[in-house]
DNA sequence: CTGAAAGCGCTAACAT
DNA sequence: ATGTTAGCGCTTTCAG
């Protein structure tokens, strides 16, 4: 079923069809009526390979993350799609399983057909990787993280910044005596990253972490108590634990209200992300919101605008304290 | 940067050039060689659109599914991206949100580049979407449910046959003034079909709903909680709460051991999916496995297998009684 | 407003 | 083991 066939059927030539079909050029009203009746009638779907191929044209914009399985993700897309929807780009989703030599091959395939733009999570990339988005010749942009060295245009976040942002809300907050759990996993580059600025935010208040503790595996309300468990088991006298993200902040939060614990008032407690679906548990977790959400919108933009910017867009993760820690001294 | 520029850098035709990128035929080593080094020093990646649209064959497979932000879907992704991963095909992801007309346009969008195979959520779709489907000329599969008219083949569960199950562990556990709790939307077809199963099954042991409630928008903590409230308080001697998902009971139970009910005993609860993330709740909630990594799997070796076939594989849900359920009678 | 010709970058099929 | 030719199904470009 070619547009041979319906140009037949219509009576017309193929460059009719593909005129009409597309919504381009002028077409009689007549002829046009035609065409559509013949496309329809014979169940016709454009090849868009050929057309791609003929134009150069390939309204695709490729967005390569680590997963789906962790809802941060989702996130961005959403985003993404909320701009794109409005245009004729579309998304089409990679995942690299937090695997380098995956996500180098994932973005080989992505790019062998030539997409309009490309979306990469995060600024750690194998070099090969990096060659390819450098010379990709559409508009490339790296998301969630800035602290790093970007390949093309950036936006995101400071991990850094949000962490030692996290560790002066803390102590200011009177807390000292400051556990934190997190991955072990050294894939999550974010992860790490705001994990130090944590340390170095503590450092510059004059405290350390009094225990930390790291787990293999996914985030989840289960890994969350266990690693909570383990952690106030061997370090009995903590008065606040900060978590990687809230999934296993709200796991911790389960443990610490079973065992009656006073919170915010003896131990306090904190994740990272915002996550909506966690609205419900019994107290509010502190948390930084990650802007995911924009993030997502604004690269789609960038994408949308079809320039081979270098632009790093620093967006300001936001504080809510929640339930979980004490007023401000 | 086309193959004729790695031709002439490595003195071959080509012909060979495309031999060798692809791995097809004999071509010397030292040939091979060359042409690899000539690839790589120009970092030349290959058309895939040129190949797909000279060779006939594209080796993605198309999977329609409502949304990303019901983990039941990245659940089923994760079944057939394991599946596909040993072989050349590629998932690529299109998302109808829960809307006809759009899940349309998705499933045209996906046949105009002409997948290897197409994979759609659900037996719902508008009759041009059928009828694309039928004449797609490719395998094609709707999933995760069972309880209609599939177009080709079909793998999933019959959510009918899971509500009535669920109604009947319920009965047998001595609960009777049983409250639904579930999804305004009549998008969500499986849930409803629950529904009417759970009727029906309540119906065969002479008992009938007590109550039942409904919302608009997403699953979460929050609404399961503000649901399960919002019915207590209409009908205060519930013994049951049956929810249409694990993430709304969940907010449920955390708001019925707040209130400080005694549950299993005083009031049951029981949700569907089995969440894995939500373990480490207080309690596990019953529940009702919904299959979603088998169905994936299953449905990604139909792709592979790449027969048009009509078949319909019924899995079978498995009821995990968790904790809150009594024990049977 | 409509059509004819050329060609996008690759691979199938057939030489050699 | 390597090269040559034709053409995939469209769109671009140029004519009319």
């Amino acid at each position: 079923m070619t547009l041979r066939d319906v140009a037949d059927a219509a009576g017309v030539s193929e460059m009719t069809v593909s005129r009409v079909l597309r919504n381009r050029g002028d077409v009689s009203d007549r002829t046009r009526e035609r065409v559509f009746e013949a496309a329809r009638a014979l169940g016709y779907v454009p090849n868009k390979i050929a057309g791609a191929l003929a134009s150069n044209r390939v309204n695709l914009v490729g967005v390569v993350i680590p997963s789906l399985s962790n809802m941060v993700f989702p996130d961005v897309l959403h985003g993404i799609g909320a701009v794109l929807d409005d245009t004729p780009l579309q998304p089409v989703i990679g995942t690299s399983k937090y695997d380098r030599d995956r996500e180098e091959k994932v973005i080989y395939e992505m790019l062998s057909w030539r997409p309009s733009g490309l979306i990469v999570a995060g600024l750690e990339h194998s070099e090969a990787a990096r060659a390819m988005m450098r010379n990709a010749g559409v508009p490339v942009v790296e998301v969630m993280d800035v602290d790093g060295d970007p390949v093309a245009a950036a936006v995101g976040i400071s991990h850094q910044a949000a962490g030692r942002a996290m560790a002066s809300e803390i102590v200011a907050r009177g807390y000292s005596r400051i556990g934190y759990l997190g991955s072990s996993s050294i894939a999550d580059a974010r992860a790490q990253k705001r994990y130090r600025g944590f340390k170095a935010g503590l450092s510059e208040a004059g405290l350390e972490l009094a225990d930390e503790i790291f787990y293999d595996g996914a985030s989840g309300f289960g890994t969350g108590r266990g690693m909570t468990q383990a952690l106030m088991e061997r370090t009995s006298d903590l008065d606040f634990l900060y978590y990687n993200t809230d999934m296993n902040a709200a796991g911790g939060l389960l443990y610490c209200l079973e065992k009656g614990l006073d919170i915010p008032g003896e131990i306090g407690l904190a994740g990272f992300n915002s996550f909506e679906v966690l609205d419900g548990l019994p107290m509010r977790i502190a948390t930084m919101d990650s802007r995911r959400d924009q993030i997502g919108r604004k690269a789609a933009e960038l994408m949308v605008a079809n320039e081979l910017t270098t632009e790093v867009v620093r967006l300001e993760p936001e504080f809510l304290p929640g339930d979980t820690v004490r007023a401000k001294a």
